[in-house]
DNA sequence: TATGAATGAGACTTCATTCAT
DNA sequence: GATGAATGAAGTCTCATTCAT
């Protein structure tokens, strides 16, 4: 087992934060980040955290292994820094649908918008690599991502509780894990087939979820809006 | 990177179809295959299928590595025999499910006995790790579980369109679709808690879920029911 | 650098103090550590501690390196299993010597006595080894053997004192320290030599570089003996 | 393992006895690699020559690597740069040494003028590390100081010669090479102590140890022989 | 048949050395 | 000339698998 510790020992303190080993000033160096990044993604995505050899990681990159190691201290900084992104997004997508514009729209344009916000996220394969292989062993990942899908879910419950301030926090609550699991579940689905008909299928499917799951929640005077 | 192969050397034609090298006539030698079975899934359940060591899964079925390799020819026939398993119990679990009394049933009454059935399906460690290591890097294993999400969506499409026979084939295929990924991941989340009460509710949840998503193409005549 | 640390992790905890990761129960286990030990002494005095890989000591030892990993739970283990080694023969060679007759005994008998001991001790490849790497980088060796030439001042100055009580303290520390450092210093160069007949000259000679440096301060009295 | 061969590759041919590969014409030059000297040996004194990185190194000497490899061919030719420096000084300070005056000398005054030397010469890390370094794992150094030590051990018996001629050769030969061992030893001791009045103890100590070894092969009038 | 010691391929990581800037 | 990013050979260690007992 490989220990996914946050790795510490001789590094500038500055580059602590970021987990690099050095924090590449040129322009070349960002790239080569950013490749080797991209690279670690597709080798995760296609045979998991544990089967991928550095050695892959950095040939798929186009470099050597000593170049991935002057950039990441070891194996499980690649993948932290893949959670550190994709943290990143998550809270900047947070920060764009959270505003008063969204809690005024009707539950079905809400949901789309989240929806579609969540599906572009998943789109990367940054993205999409973190939040798969944080399921299969939680326990070796010691990072900010353990309490991350904790966070989705009080994100989604605040929405809901803006637009229906009636409801309970408990019931916001449990109303958003389900929403959270569920469509993250068929959103990653529709991102797994190449059928680009039956994704776009598939995400409208997730919506018709959520609104039909969720109206009966939000406001009781207005009428419900059923078309597909 | 360890390849997940049906592996086939050396071994009795007659054992290929049960992944085991050995069909074990003893009693002590089924029990045995048992207990290593069970041992492995509970060490993948915890650090997944390559963190876990042939020593760790033999230590943990109290027995030796030899012992272990007298049953299976390597470290991938376990888990495929564990799949093997799955699919029985996921076959089993269908048939006892696709009864005529069920698709009497009232849809809400229904959903809950699937979802009960499932439930109760991924209570078991074994399947449980199948499902989920399934899920983290799927290109490396060549199994039959390949097909079974798949297998599931059409169980779960004709019994739709058995209750409601004016549904289109493919209209029900991408409902199933979206009944079958949401609620695997809700009971899977359900079951990650240690608390039972919030375990209950979003069982509970899930049902609501799927209800009012498949109710408005269910019955054309009678009211909805909408009470949580 | 490598750092040597004593590891401990995942071993039973009988076998820690040994440092040996499994205690081998066998004769043939044993035989195997023996083994690797020799063939480790042998390797690191020829090209010293850094630059003995792991896997030519196991071929020098007639094995692999799986199985040199079996005893140890890494390189620097090797060394500490030498160091405990070193360290018991130099107590018991120690506790041999400590006793009335030996104090009884004229000054350039009892030299000889000690003498021949160490010598007999650097003789062993282990001893030698031990004794002269732990020279090169101190500051690694985080093991009993920090205090070991202490010790063996201290053991040194008590049998001065014992010879002649009316010494003081210190000055008997710093004469042991002197005969100590010198005479492991010529041992060694004697013991590096294949000229025997030059080797018991070199011999003699501490003998002789240790009697006259000793001689003034033990008997205030008697006239010295100086036959041979 | 690194070898430490002479390297030899592509250097200009008036270079390779300096092991340089480039003369330094400029002032410039010539302080970078007095820089990189002594910024190697603090870093072979610390850690030994096999853990020293080439980078750790030039970041002491306030260089980059690849200034460092603009007058070291490789890491080995440092620590030849190194012997050779050590070699000039010792030879240097026998030319010092080597007069009438000093044989002239009454016994205790020519040991302490000679321990004196060699204590300074010992006092400056270079000499240090060349000297012990080359004690660890003398297969590896190829190189002059080789045969460094059996010069020491000539010089000082051409000393004990010159003065008492009746020794015989070998004789002399036999007390050089106990006096050079033991003092090094008791030298190298005493210069690892931070407590500078025990040093200077050992220091005086050490002409003790040699004066009164010494002391029966000098007197030509007395009757002191000694005779082993 | 059961055991667990032995094997060695292969993974991770370091660091001497090169070379483009 | 100086710099430090890039390279990849080589070292340490693990673990699936075999095989003697």
């Amino acid at each position: 087992m490989t220990k996914l510790s946050h790795s510490s020992s001789p590094q500038p303190l500055d580059a602590q934060s970021s987990g690099l080993r050095r924090q590449p000033k040129q322009r070349r160096g960002k790239e080569r980040v950013e490749k080797i990044l991209d690279a670690a993604a597709a080798v995760f995505d296609e045979i998991g955290y544990e089967s991928a050899t550095t050695h892959l990681i950095a040939a798929k990159a186009g470099a050597s292994v000593g170049s991935l190691y002057q950039f990441f201290p070891d194996k499980a900084a690649i993948f932290q820094a893949m959670e550190l992104r994709h943290v990143e997004r998550v809270k900047t997508m947070w920060a764009e649908v959270d505003t008063p514009e969204t809690i005024q729209l009707p539950l079905r344009p809400m949901i789309h918008k989240l929806v579609t916000a969540v599906t572009k996220l998943f789109e990367q394969p940054v993205s999409r690599v973190v939040f798969v292989q944080f399921y299969i062993a939680r326990e070796i990942f010691q990072s900010i991502d353990d309490s991350l899908t904790q966070e989705a879910i009080n994100f989604t419950a605040s929405l809901l509780q803006q637009r229906n301030p009636k409801l309970a926090e408990a019931q916001c609550q449990l109303l958003s894990e389900v929403c959270v699991h569920s469509s993250n579940a068929v959103i990653l689905a529709a991102l797994r087939t190449d059928d680009l008909q039956h994704r776009q299928q598939l995400t409208q499917q997730i919506e018709n979820l959520l609104v039909s799951y969720l109206e009966p929640y939000m406001e009781p005077c207005s009428e419900a809006t059923h078309e597909t």
